[in-house]
DNA sequence: GAGCAATAAATCAAAGTCAATCAAAATAAA
DNA sequence: TTTATTTTGATTGACTTTGATTTATTGCTC
């Protein structure tokens, strides 16, 4: 690929999207982080990207309050790669996959290796995502959340429910024995829940601050999909399905 | 062949795409690289193009450094710029306003003022646009084609059947007297039809080069939306709904 | 603020690309 | 036809770009 090609195509990306990563860049590009990093500083020095630590941002959107914490969103971010990297692993040829919204499965998608498999996601950000990065792609329609970019509501409860994935990677924000997976908001559980009963194997992507929690609306109960975490939790959670990583 | 033959060529190809290669410029050419080579310098003396290392861009598509505040160089983005104002001004408070996937309908988002009304677009990269400027977004659902982040196929056009919009905006390749909107392809063209004939009002934004020409795969008759264009076309076109800029 | 992991810059070898040269082929002129 | 001129393709060594490796820096956690 020419070096131009690459720069169109770098910045071409960054009018869909504010941010990107060296990594991702690299990933996109079939090229090694230290020619992105090379391009970076070209285009930088021409003045028509931002060069930041990790990536690179559209002028238009640097420095815009919340935009800056999308490059990299500090809470925990170790802890969650390492689950994402567990969870890739499990994804296998013509496999159809949900992913749910949120920025843990953001990271799962940045490592996504498997090319012959659907992702389907109610997160129009991360579709944008797997298309940069050339995955068959579904997106589930419905009403957007704001801060999630995510689709909710009937039509995306009822859209999901044509779907049969063999498999599903899903966030949460509590993980209860009492109250089973739970969400902050009842739109966000409802379309948890539609997707997570079509999904042949779930998964909850959790790091282990999650256990213990309980946040207003439940979506599943525990039995209903296998935890991926990073720390062995207490033994009250030994008789459900604990993945951790090797 | 000869040398002014090989040189047409190579700008026909640079016309279609905005860079190649070398080695692929040879193959096309049956010439050797020596010889492409120095097609290839004469031409960037000419200036009709730009040589880099490995192969030649056309003019347009190459950003020097003067270009920096023009990243936003693709084809007659002023006239884009001007229907897009133009079209915003058409939307009112409580509108269901239809978003069509494309760049000229980006340059329209980036325009958007009218806080209260639902915006609906098939496009993952215009609905999130459309979230960080904060308006109410809805997405339709599908599968996603690649070049264009849009969802097609049968299911985005069962989606955007269950919606009614008081107005939409739509992109396209070719206005004609005799075979109406055209786009290249039957996907695009089925979730343009659909959401049209579910617009009370339906606007197509084009630039004046859109006018005569035909694209294989017609989406909609001439009298079903008002064309918002930035010069007046030709009179066979009087007894249609033309817009102009104020 | 020290220690740690992630990212960036510097360095270097390998691969790829370029311009110069020259002989062969094609074209033009005699 | 013969000779002069131009164009082409192959070869060479110089130069550029790239990816891997090493070294330095950054930003985060404690």
């Amino acid at each position: 690929m020419l070096a131009a090609q690459r720069y169109n195509k770098i910045l071409q990306i960054l009018k869909q999207r504010h941010s990107i990563t060296v990594t991702e860049l690299s990933k996109i590009l079939k090229a090694s982080e230290a020619t992105v990093r090379r391009d970076i500083n070209v285009l930088h020095t021409k003045g028509v990207l931002i060069k930041i630590y990790g990536g690179a941002m559209s002028p238009e959107s640097y420095l815009t309050t919340e935009e800056k914490v999308q490059i990299r969103e500090t809470v925990n971010i170790k802890q969650k790669m390492i689950i994402a990297a567990q969870a890739v692993k499990l994804i296998k040829a013509s496999d159809v996959v949900y992913i749910d919204a949120g920025t843990t499965t953001s990271l799962l998608i940045e490592q996504l290796q498997e090319k012959n498999a659907t992702y389907v996601t109610n997160d129009a950000s991360h579709a944008v995502k797997l298309m940069d990065l050339g995955f068959e792609t579904i997106i589930i329609g419905g009403n957007m959340k704001s801060v999630t970019y995510a689709a909710v509501g009937a039509l995306a409860v009822a859209n999901v429910q044509r779907y049969n994935f063999t498999i599903g990677f899903f966030g949460t924000n509590g993980i209860s024995l009492t109250a089973g997976f739970t969400t902050p908001t009842t739109e966000e559980a409802m379309i948890k829940e539609a997707a997570i009963r079509h999904c042949k194997k779930a998964y909850v992507l959790a790091d282990s601050s999650k256990f213990g929690k309980i946040t207003p609306v439940n979506f599943a109960v525990l039995n209903m999909a296998s935890i991926i975490t990073d720390k062995k939790p207490d033994d009250s959670y030994e008789k459900y399905n604990i993945i951790l990583p090797d």
